[in-house]
DNA sequence: TATAGAATTGACGTAAACGTAAAAGGCGCA
DNA sequence: TGCGCCTTTTACGTTTACGTCAATTCTATA
């Protein structure tokens, strides 16, 4: 059984169960789709964020799984660590409030913005004191160029 | 006691500490006084980045090694790698202009500017996205204890 | 002299998020 | 039927800057 969703490939010649619109997509159109690539896809899944149905030893994605990578791909981007996404996902209950899961996802983003914002000001500081250097080296070669000889440090 | 500092010359074959005012120090003290930790100062040697004296097996630190570490912390802070310190320390000659080097240090300054002005921008971005999903938990949160049950995603 | 406090050289461990083969199975198509 | 493409699992490699023992030696001091 072999199970191809996707763009245009109209034949669907034999087979294919498909539920009824479930677009299923298999490891590689998962990775164009979402600009990851297949050994992200497979090291998320050995990390349990993810959990694709299989059609035999195939990867199949389900919309759930696409909207979890999309909250993976968020966490990362703000900066959360895979175990921190899979911590808050891990909560996920479809039958109830998440109450839980939300309050640590709040809790989580309060921590990750403090070290966000605590990085932006050491970057701060590395640009300034950076740009400082660049001035006092642009002097010297000035000086360089100038003057014939010697100075010493 | 043995303490043997004079850069080359002097044979020095026996003991006596010589030269007066050369303050060596040794490991344990470099370590406090630049807050590092020993390993460290073995690490930046390893590397290549320090070249302490020896009096038999012990390290000695002369000032001129101080600056060279002063160098390597004002690297570090500003996000340079130790390759990317080496490389310019290595273009160091006491004799010449150091035309060259100030010249190397100034091409990687930029870059490096350009790097964290660019992760400046990351976590802004980041920064954002995350404060506006911390209003939408938020938001449901509230919904959730005030409004009785369900509501999906 | 006994003991504590430095110092030495290995050398493996860590953390994160994949990269990169390697070897093999399955499928459609011309 | 052979080719090419997709997919699979397994598993070591990469990067950076040290941390953390371990075993040993040296030195200073009480």
């Amino acid at each position: 059984m072999k199970l191809i969703s996707a763009g245009e490939t109209a034949a669907n010649t034999n087979n294919i169960p498909v539920e009824a619109g479930e677009d299923l997509a298999r490891i590689g159109e998962m990775a164009k789709k979402y600009g990851v690539t297949l050994r992200t896809l497979r090291f998320y899944e050995d990390k349990g964020l993810l959990n694709p149905q299989r059609d035999g030893s195939t990867r199949l994605y389900t919309r759930r799984d696409k909207a979890r990578l999309k909250l993976i791909l968020l966490g990362r981007k703000v900066g959360f660590s895979l175990r921190d996404v899979k911590q808050m996902m891990d909560l996920y209950d479809p039958t109830g409030s998440n109450t839980k899961q939300l309050r640590l996802a709040l809790d989580k983003s309060e921590k990750q913005l403090a070290r966000l914002q605590k990085q932006r000001a050491l970057i701060d500081d590395a640009i300034n004191e950076l740009s400082g250097s660049m001035s006092a080296v642009r002097q010297m070669l000035i000086e360089r160029t100038t003057a014939p000889a010697s100075a010493a440090s």
